[in-house]
DNA sequence: TATGAGATCAACT
DNA sequence: GTTGATCTCATAC
């Protein structure tokens, strides 16, 4: 087992669409808790659909600093959302974490995600990106930290991954872009792809 | 399987 | 005052 490789925060220099499925199958931790990436979502800033869209305001902030860093906004007024800053400073592009195969913490993340669902399967601890932020504790607090540095760890894939693009969900502009990628065939996508 | 309500907050009109 | 890059639970088909 080949030791793995540390993704650097000149992976995220570079255009949202080349990063976004890039970052299938690589893995998430946040202290030490987390899996592997099987689900994201891609938001430029020319994209009616993206927080960015309109310039900056007190939320989107970090979307127009350096690239490599988390983006996290509360969602709904309910959950919290986890992005990737891509691109270079000031394009305001944004990698949205949309589910996870959990592979570390398990325990962590049940006890997160709370008792009553404790005897579900994995599959209902990371498949969406409201669930992924409670499983992993994911807050604001995050919000404009570097992926590079504590408690961040993100690892390169390993290998080759099957990539498959779909329209993206829970938006009403923009909705025929095909900027959702996901890990074909896995069991951990908040909702399956029809290819 | 599918649709609907409620939770709850910041940006936007 | 309305609207989401959501999720869960309840009720209907």
């Amino acid at each position: 087992m080949p030791l793995p490789i540390m993704l650097r925060r000149n992976f995220f220099d570079r255009p949202v669409l080349k990063v976004a499925p890039e970052l299938i199958g690589a893995t998430l931790l946040v202290n030490g808790v987390g899996g592997r990436i099987v689900e994201v979502e891609a938001y430029h800033h020319t994209d009616p659909a993206a927080h960015s869209y309109r310039g900056p305001t007190s939320r989107n902030a970090v979307m127009f600093g350096p690239p490599g860093v988390a983006y996290v906004y509360r969602s709904y007024g309910i959950h919290w959302c986890l992005n990737f800053v891509c691109e270079e400073e000031g394009s305001a592009s944004a990698v949205l974490i949309r589910a996870l195969e959990p592979t570390e913490g398990l325990a962590a993340m049940r006890r997160r995600r709370g008792q009553s669902r404790e005897l579900a399967d994995d599959r209902l601890l990371c498949s969406g990106p409201g669930k992924l932020c409670e499983a992993l504790g994911v807050t604001v607090r995050h919000n404009g930290i570097p992926l590079d540095k504590m408690p961040f760890e993100l690892r390169a894939r390993q290998g080759s991954a099957r990539v498959v693009p779909g329209v993206r969900i829970g938006i009403t502009k923009a909705m025929d872009k095909p900027w959702r990628f996901g890990l074909m065939g896995s069991r951990f996508l908040s909702k399956p792809f029809k290819t």
